[in-house]
DNA sequence: CGATTCGTTGAATGATCTCAAAATTAGTGG
DNA sequence: CCACTAATTTTGAGATCATTCAACGAATCG
């Protein structure tokens, strides 16, 4: 993406594009296009909105920097998250296909997205299908994302949820090159997690603190460590099938 | 779809290809481009599987007549079913994306169904981009389904859970012209209720006796009558936006 | 009409919530 | 670097929504 060039360089930024190349098996040829076609860079402090529930949205954010949440406001004042983003990931879906956002977006950290308008990605399935199917290909398999995460929400004891959703994150981030083995960085309060699964903020500190006690997970301020990966997963039954997707590419190949 | 012909003429398919033409908005060109892909019927006796957990599957069906689910069965026997799919509706998705089959799709009724090989609607984006594109638009948009599903069963109570889950019926079954102003006809049992809401039998009898009890909603075999549905809707906080993306059609004209 | 499946109900239990308050940490202006 | 404020974590006690278990009646199906 042209401006790109004049962003600070971040491995954040770097892993995202490589993320980009990686999941949705760009030829060389068609990352080029798709560089050329006016994204526009923006930054978002902490906290900032990018997308505002009720507010018409004909963009698509790809973030290069930094995390995001989606999320809705209930009539009751309760949160509730239903997308984590991280660097590599779109934004802004499935919102700018409805006449107004369904959710709203904002910065969890400081972050640098990159911005298209959508009907420019449109456009190119007159003139270069494979890039825009490659990228809607992308998004319909998130609902395989959303799928899970409802299991777990009205499946399972809290235990479960939290263990899964740290599970989920920690395999999404090594896949962008942002986790290591069993540990991972991301400003993840409390409230956030119970926002997320549906728990309220004092039970999930209660079932933090056994995940510790059983020397399970550790939060050190902005640190999530995994200590025993494998006992996690057992606990909480995680399978990341549902995070990888055959690529378009992949498919293609498989089955000529 | 060229066997069409052969299957049994019923006001159930007709309202499925109908709402193909009105959702994806296929021009009559598409529709009979989309007619000629070689597209196989296939019945299913109520209860059968179509996709199986952990199967390969390379297929997307096209719900001509009849319901399905699709549902997990998790470690300890409880199921989680992530999705109602009425006649007009895909099936085999997001599931076809992946090497194996994520859920299990079986049938709730006697149903029919279209299959067409995934990599055949792929190829088309080389020769007439524009039909794959309008029906991958409308993958993308599902996850708003999962998305509010999330909410609801994240965050509502159990009133307004099965309020909300009735109402998105009607609406959907509505606009497959399949449900009249307030009431529709499906095998919607106690159980079925619960396992997509995460409820437990016993509780989801209780909440519908409640709801029959406040003149709201009354289950007569298979016919579920919706009383008052301006009443169930603000009980239910419901708002129907998510379950109107824009088509592309619309999106592109919008924007031009 | 015999067998499943489905619906209904009660009593006891439990996972999680709400409310409230303290302790800790991070952030900000001076 | 301090002082102050805001954000976050921690903990307790009581309340509750929803569960489990168990049993029985009603309806549907071959």
């Amino acid at each position: 993406m042209q401006m790109l060039s004049s962003a600070p360089p971040s491995a954040s930024t770097a892993s995202a594009l490589g993320r980009l190349l990686e999941n949705l098996r760009l030829t060389p040829d068609e990352l080029s296009i798709l560089r050329e076609l006016g994204w526009e860079l923006r930054t978002a402090r902490r906290r900032q909105p990018l997308v505002v529930e009720g507010a018409k949205l004909r963009l698509v954010y790809l973030v290069l920097d930094g995390f995001l949440i989606r999320y809705r406001i209930l009539r009751d004042g309760q949160r509730q998250i239903v997308n984590v983003t991280i660097p590599g990931d779109f934004a802004g879906v499935p919102s700018c296909f409805f006449a107004d956002s369904l959710y709203t977006v904002r910065a969890l950290t400081d972050a640098t997205v990159a911005a298209l308008p959508l009907d420019r990605l449109v456009a190119l399935f007159e003139t270069h299908p494979r890039i825009p199917a490659k990228i809607f290909w992308s998004f319909s398999c998130e609902s395989a994302i959303y799928a899970e995460r409802l299991v777990v929400v009205s499946r399972r004891p809290a235990l479960e949820r939290i263990a899964h959703f740290l599970l989920e994150l920690l395999t999404r981030l090594q896949r962008a090159g942002l986790a290591d083995e069993r540990s991972f960085k991301m400003p993840l309060r409390q409230h956030v997690i119970g926002d997320a699964l549906g728990l309220s903020l004092a039970y999930v500190n209660r079932v933090l603190r056994q995940l510790a006690d059983d020397g399970l997970v550790f939060i050190r301020g902005d640190r999530i460590i995994i200590n025993n990966v494998d006992a996690l997963s057992s606990l909480a039954d995680f399978e990341h099938g549902y995070l990888r997707p055959m690529s378009m590419t992949e498919f293609s190949e498989a089955t000529v």
